[in-house]
DNA sequence: CTACCTCGAGCTCA
DNA sequence: CTCGAGGTAG
């Protein structure tokens, strides 16, 4: 039994650590030598070993990373995370300012903004319950992420308890976790001398930190926190402005970022951009732009949302960065729909954080633009997370025996003929399904998780089956044998039995996932799930006449058209068939009565200002209901939604005797059919 | 588009 | 030990 000695001075230790981590890691000021913070930290742990009962999981000893995890659990944030809208210049803040002011209407008074750089690194989310960190989550896509927990509790900055009072009951805080330059540095020094893999960027770091299973590994990684916003939060009260809900999260112990700082007006937003730009590289961590947030709350909550955004919220993003590098060779790609890609083979070259070596030159007319030849120097761009483009060609650099790119007259891969349809930049193979680059195109599309999720079937081995002549098309996958498979380069019984079994597995589907799989141009996931509960079976949807089609929210003319040639062509029809035939199957689905869809193949047209619903709400209400929403009014528009400052479309529809109703109706129509309002 | 982690399997060599 | 597949991140 613990004398109260004990307790006391255990409790004491763990006071003393905590605060001196505040000090260190939140507010930047060291205040006891490290030999200090070690001994205390010895002591602790000795003292915790002798009495576990004492042991707290929010002690400072338990940063030193658990026992590995068996696989990342998945969470789910009951506030999204949502990403930021993006401005690349002075002209794309004074827009976002405009909105702003605009959708307010509160006159032209300089708004209040929160400005603080945008780190590069990880977005994460921190739970806090009754003040003890609970969980630690990555964004994911917005809506479920990965639990991170484990690796999260070894980031000194991060507190597994917050410090102070008057905190929420639940808190969920959101912040980049990151790895400082000079950290990256440190592991990748502590890498080449032990002769391991050295990281790219700090980012890649970072996130690869997180990723691992294992959080001792984790801990040797010196990864930081800095927090810029809350998420969930119940069960006590937060300020009415941005920066005030920061300054209190610093007092609770959490690490915000040094650079923040409220302006008045747009201008100040871009003197804060440009001297946030000028310190850029002195600064020890990367970022990659400016966040800029409208610092008032109930500003923020008027705003409101697009989508996956805030309206109150920008981030302008720094210039891409810059390199030259040497044109090695161009290769003409054949995709699933036969569309000959130019990539562009280049020098490897450093540029924006990673090693670029290739890049596409989209179509011929990108190169003709470009004016670029075969050995050319050429300047290559690369943003963030945005693809990398070949900008221009150094002429003053040209080789002397620079060849032009020649733009094959036949597919490179079945020599058959190429077309250009007519206002369309790309060309296209016309071999369809006897070319084997659309071939293998269509059954790594065919197999894919989101299709017919036949695990196991990667792009090498698609690529060998397809060679070897084994498989033609999809249907050739259900015949393929166990000799078959033996024989090919890296396959043991293990792999081959699991593929077949992955075969067969597949042969139980959905009819949605079937009418995406066959990869029929412009009919993705969507639209394939809409296809499917419209007709509920295949033989009426292959049986569906072009107006039928039609009818089909999200079907238009160019994908009426794309279905019926599929449905028009034998041989598409025959790997249908043959499909059926060795078993793939899937249940009839459960016809959208009229009940379900009173709107079902309506064409409705919102125009003009919704002052209750908004234009994107009431349109997908009217979807929901089973309408096509369109954005022009013709001859075959149902019906109009007008609200007020409609204009030409609204003179259109009374020009052409189309019922015409206000939001009011409208309301009262969705009210009807159970719409919330 | 690039980079990272993890896993299972196959290959290689002792 | 290396490779391929499957997943994540920005």
């Amino acid at each position: 039994m613990p004398s109260p000695a004990v307790v006391q001075e255990i409790d004491s230790l763990r006071e003393r650590l905590d605060s001196w981590n505040y000090q260190y890691y939140v507010l930047d000021q060291p205040t006891v030598p490290d030999a200090e913070y070690d001994r205390c930290l010895r002591r602790l742990v000795e003292l915790e070993r002798e009495y576990p009962a004492l042991l707290r999981p929010d002690s400072p000893t338990q940063r030193v990373g658990a026992a590995p995890l068996e696989r990342f659990r998945q969470v789910t944030h009951e506030v999204p995370m949502l990403s930021l809208d993006n401005a690349f210049n002075e002209q794309d803040m004074l827009d976002f300012n405009r909105r702003l002011q605009d959708r307010l209407g509160d006159g032209e008074a300089p708004l209040e903004f929160a400005c603080e750089p945008k780190l590069d690194g990880i977005a994460v989310s921190l739970l806090y319950r009754g003040g003890v960190l609970e969980r630690a989550a990555t964004r994911g896509d917005g809506s479920t992420g990965e639990d991170i927990t484990h690796n999260v509790r070894t980031i000194p900055s991060v507190p597994l308890r917050l410090r102070g009072e008057g905190y929420p009951q639940v808190l969920e805080v959101r912040g980049e976790i990151y790895l400082p330059r000079a950290g990256f540095e440190q592991i990748n020094a502590r890498a080449r001398a032990q002769g391991e893999k050295m990281f790219v960027n700090p980012r890649n770091a970072a996130a690869g930190s997180l990723r691992q299973l294992d959080a001792r590994i984790t801990a040797t990684r010196p990864l930081e926190m800095c927090c810029y916003g809350v998420g969930l939060v119940s069960g006590g009260d937060l300020p009415a402005q941005h920066s005030a809900v920061l300054a209190r999260l610093q007092q609770w112990g959490l690490r915000i970022n040094a650079e923040s700082l409220v302006v008045q007006g747009i201008e100040a937003c871009d003197e804060y951009y440009q001297r946030l730009a000028a310190r850029r590289d002195a600064l020890p961590y990367d970022i990659d732009g400016i966040v800029f947030k409208v610092n008032d709350l109930a500003l923020q909550q008027r705003l409101g949302f697009v989508s996956r955004a805030p309206r109150w919220a920008i981030a302008r993003k720094f210039p891409a960065q810059e390199e030259m590098t040497r044109l090695l060779d161009v290769e003409f790609q054949v995709g699933r729909t036969g569309a000959i890609t130019p990539v562009a083979r280049l020098e490897p070259v450093f540029v924006g954080g990673v090693t670029v070596s290739n890049a596409t030159l989209h179509n011929s007319d990108e190169i003709e633009r470009l004016g670029v030849r075969l050995g050319d120097v050429v300047v290559v761009r690369r943003a963030g997370d945005v693809i990398p483009q070949v900008v221009s060609v150094v002429l003053e650099r040209r080789p002397p025996d620079a060849r032009p790119i020649v733009f094959p007259a036949s597919c490179p891969v079945c020599a058959s003929p190429l077309e250009r349809a007519e206002d369309e930049a790309v060309v296209r193979c016309m071999g369809g399904l006897v070319c084997a680059a659309q071939q293998k195109a269509a059954i790594r599309h065919f197999a894919s998780r989101r299709a017919m999720d036949i695990e196991g079937l990667g792009d090498k081995l698609v690529e060998q089956l397809v060679d070897e002549g084994l498989v033609a098309n999809v249907a050739g996958l259900y015949h393929l044998q166990r000799e078959q498979l033996l024989a090919l380069e890296r396959l043991g019984e293990k792999s081959a039995d699991k593929l077949l079994a992955a075969l067969e597995r597949s042969k139980h589907t959905t009819l949605p996932r079937f009418i995406f799989a066959l990869g029929i141009r412009e009919v993705g996931e969507a639209t394939a799930l809409a296809l499917a509960r419209h007709f509920g079976s295949w033989e009426a949807l292959a049986g569906a006449s072009e107006e039928q089609l039609l009818a089909v929210s999200d079907v238009g003319p160019v994908v009426a058209d794309h279905l019926r040639q599929f449905f028009d062509s034998p041989s598409s029809l025959a790997v249908v068939a043959q499909l059926r035939e060795v078993g793939v199957s899937w249940p009839d689905l459960e016809l959208a009565g009229a009940a379900d869809l009173p709107l079902a193949g309506q064409i409705w047209v919102v125009t003009g200002k919704l002052e209750q619903l908004g234009r994107d709400d009431a349109t997908a209400q009217l979807q929901a209901l089973g309408a096509r929403v369109a954005g022009s009014v013709s001859a075959r528009t149902t019906c109009v939604v007008a609200g007020p400052g409609a204009g030409s479309k609204l003179g259109k529809a009374v020009e052409l005797g189309i019922e015409v109703i206000d939001e009011g109706a409208l309301l009262a129509l969705l009210a009807r059919h159970g719409m919330a309002p």
